[in-house]
RNA sequence: GGCCCUAUCGUCUAACGGUUAGGACGCCGGCUUUUCAAGCCGUUAAUCCGGGUUCGAUUCCCGGUAGGGUCACCA
């Protein structure tokens, strides 16, 4: 029983998007469930596009979404190799040096092309079946434009089998490139992988995903505060499932219940909202210690924060989101508000005036008699009351006491209940910011 | 256009040939200690079309349609 070996081969080109880190994904874990190698191979033989900064990106990305290799190699390194099987090739007459028009700029005036037998080929993909192409209409391709140039079709087929790759997970993208790369397999008399072609990842507007059309590059969401988790667990979902109702699978559950034959066929689109719902879900599931590690907030009372982790996590979608919330409506936790009396008043009923004045001064009173660090459970218990002593009075009553003290205390159209503000302020915070506004309110 | 692939709610998807076609996200509505958020409850919503095969097709076969991919001296 041979080991299973996959790879992702991603070309150091460009930023890579969501819908290459999936093919990674995918490779690693059908790898790992089967207890076998993962390998990553920079495909680098495009000399004139590959750049090393990119080549740092996808290191960056895998080790962010804790997808290790096994092993790791860089194309360029297997030129020698490449060279060696290329010149076989034409002392074989299976390739030759073809004379060549140059087309387009940096065209070569020779290349080598592969002799197309003609005919058709056949391979069973993992995921789709029975495959055929008539390789006919290929013509003599080019499989490198010197011999120290391979082009990709040749330098896969050749790592590939050095590497020991069992299976070859990929982009549905692949799928017609396939034939020709087993001609270059037989002809080289190398060993044909398993093909597995996975569902195309499509943007909104039903495309193929690519950072051209403006797709974001996989580090992108890791800098607006997404967990690797929780991209893992959405990435993983897209074309494939458990067999289950479970949703929310994390890496270790993931790799023990990959499995390839549930692989969708159908391309699948990449909805960034279900992404920050499956975010949210992994935020919720951290300690707070945990949160704040991973949340990189800059506050000046880290004690407090810990307090906040719960409202955090009950609003934020990702951790970008959750530092603007602190910096802006959860700012009234840590900045004295300004506060406006016309705010204040602004659900006073109008057949009784000094409602929100009389009900801040009796309010005052109970939280006075409060012991500093309460919970908002047992503020709530002592302010209640009183709220509904005011409802007992009339239409909107309990709101013309709650609703001040909640402005009073955050000075925003929109916050968090009085009582977990109250609770986050403590007592005598609390207590200055109701006297400020009964002193606004003319007392 | 040639070749190839695909086809269940808006989206991700489930369903030995027999189910009131299920779940999740979103949307919409309601409830709550009447801001926002969260939570809870609920509603809406799908088998692309046409032929077969079968007692019975979402499921198997054929055709169409639609969508996508690919046709580089990029990977």
């Amino acid at each position: 029983m041979s080991t299973v070996v996959t790879r992702f081969a991603p070309s150091p080109t460009g930023l890579l998007h969501a819908g290459n880190y999936r093919t990674a994904v995918f490779a690693y874990l059908f790898a790992k469930h089967s207890g076998g190698k993962f390998i990553v191979r920079i495909e680098d033989t495009d000399v004139a596009r590959s750049k090393p900064e990119y080549e740092e990106n996808i290191h960056e990305a895998l080790a962010w979404l804790r997808l290790p290799a096994d092993e790791t190699y860089r194309q360029s390194e297997h030129r020698a190799r490449h060279r060696a099987l290329l010149e076989k090739l034409i002392a074989d007459d299976t390739a030759y040096v073809s004379k060549e028009t140059p087309q387009a700029p940096g065209d070569r005036e020779e290349v080598i092309r592969f002799r197309n037998p003609g005919g058709t080929v056949s391979f069973t993909d993992v995921i789709r079946g029975e495959i055929t192409t008539d390789v006919g209409d290929l013509g003599d391709f080019i499989i490198a434009r010197s011999l120290d140039e391979p082009v990709f079709h040749f330098a896969v087929v050749v790592d590939d089998a050095d590497e020991g790759v069992t299976h070859v997970i990929r982009g549905g993208d692949h799928i017609s490139n396939t034939a020709r790369q087993i001609l270059i397999q037989r002809a080289l008399g190398l060993a044909e992988p398993l093909y597995a072609h996975l569902p195309l990842i499509l943007d909104s507007s039903h495309k193929k995903l690519s950072k051209r059309a403006g797709a974001k590059a996989l580090t992108e969401y890791r800098d607006l505060g997404i967990l690797p988790e929780a991209l893992l667990n959405y990435l993983a979902f897209l074309g494939w499932n458990p067999g289950d109702d479970r949703e929310y699978l994390s890496r270790e559950e993931l790799v023990k219940d990959f499995d390839i034959s549930r692989v969708q066929k159908g391309s699948a689109i990449f909805d960034e909202v279900k992404l920050l719902s499956v975010n949210q879900h992994w935020m919720r599931a951290l300690s707070v210690e945990d949160f704040i590690a991973h949340g990189d907030f800059v506050v000046p009372d880290v004690e407090k924060l810990r307090k906040i982790v719960p409202l955090l996590k009950e609003r934020a979608h990702t951790f970008g989101e959750a530092r603007e919330m602190l910096s802006g409506e959860l700012s009234c936790l840590f900045e004295i508000p300004t506060l406006d009396r016309e705010k204040l008043l602004a659900k006073e009923p109008s057949d009784r005036p000094e409602t929100a004045k009389n009900g801040l001064e009796g309010l005052l009173k109970l939280i006075e008699a409060l012991p500093d660090n309460v919970s908002a459970e047992a503020v709530k218990e002592v302010i209640m009351p009183l709220a509904d002593a005011e409802e007992a009075k009339g239409k909107g009553g309990r709101g013309a006491v709650l609703w001040p003290l909640r402005y009073a205390l955050s000075g925003a159209e929109r916050s968090p209940d009085p009582f977990t503000l109250l609770s986050i302020l403590g007592r005598d915070e609390g207590i200055s910011r109701i006297r400020k506004a009964i002193a606004i309110l003319g007392g």
